[in-house]
DNA sequence: ATATCATCGTTCACCAATTGAACGGTGTAG
DNA sequence: CTACACCGTTCAATTGGTGAACGATGATAT
């Protein structure tokens, strides 16, 4: 549950957002199978989690019987699923701005092509 | 004029289509003012475009008097006319699939956002 | 002619980001 | 008990990216 090392810009917006929306769904996810969800190294996967738990948005419960070590539930907390919710609004409106980009670089390209 | 250095994965298709393109429609560019519209470092620009002049799409030219330094003119050699004409193709079909990723995505948040 | 200045391409030491193998702990099956 | 599978954590090593510094050159002023 070690933070430090490791620079302030590798939680980005995005990778909140992600891991919030993945454990939302399903909190008994491993970081193994979270990494591989977002595309991401375990390294980093750890270090963004422990992030967000220390931020506060994520408590890593212990489950699997009563003793406490390995294998956690990672639930949001209330903090945390507004935090969602808000980065979800923020997420439409810069994804909307990209497909509008988008749709003008796609007809920059046919313009370039066509002649 | 040298290479080496610095992975193989630094020239993605991406540089390779803005960089051609850049120097097509102007091939008297600086290394610095390439790298300004690329929005990347001078360093990186100078390996990539070295990168295409070793691949033969770009001759360096130079220019200026009769002497052989300093200050060149990029141009696209034949083969690398061809090469971005097959970029521009590919990099249209990415944007078409990225566009059309986008508005999945964009009604996934909304539909996260509605209930 | 000489000095000054702006700009060029090139280099490379430095830093940040990322990776995944390795480790020790724990539940489970035989 | 042993063996195995999977967990979270760590961190040495690699990679990617940066921009200040350098030497060379052309233009300009004195």
């Amino acid at each position: 549950m070690v933070t430090k090392k490791q620079g302030k810009n590798v939680l980005t917006d995005e990778y909140r957002y992600k891991i919030l929306k993945e454990l939302q769904q399903d909190p008994e996810i491993s970081q193994r199978e979270l990494a591989r969800r977002l595309g991401v190294s375990l390294g980093k996967t750890n270090f963004c989690l422990n992030a967000l738990i220390e931020k506060g948005l994520v408590k890593a419960d212990n489950f699997k019987k009563n003793p406490n070590k390995t294998r956690y539930l990672y639930l949001l907390t209330p903090k945390g699923i507004e935090e969602k919710i808000t980065l979800t609004q923020h997420f439409l409106q810069r994804k909307l701005k990209e497909h509008e980009e988008l749709a003008k670089e796609i007809e920059r390209l046919r313009e370039e092509i066509k002649p």
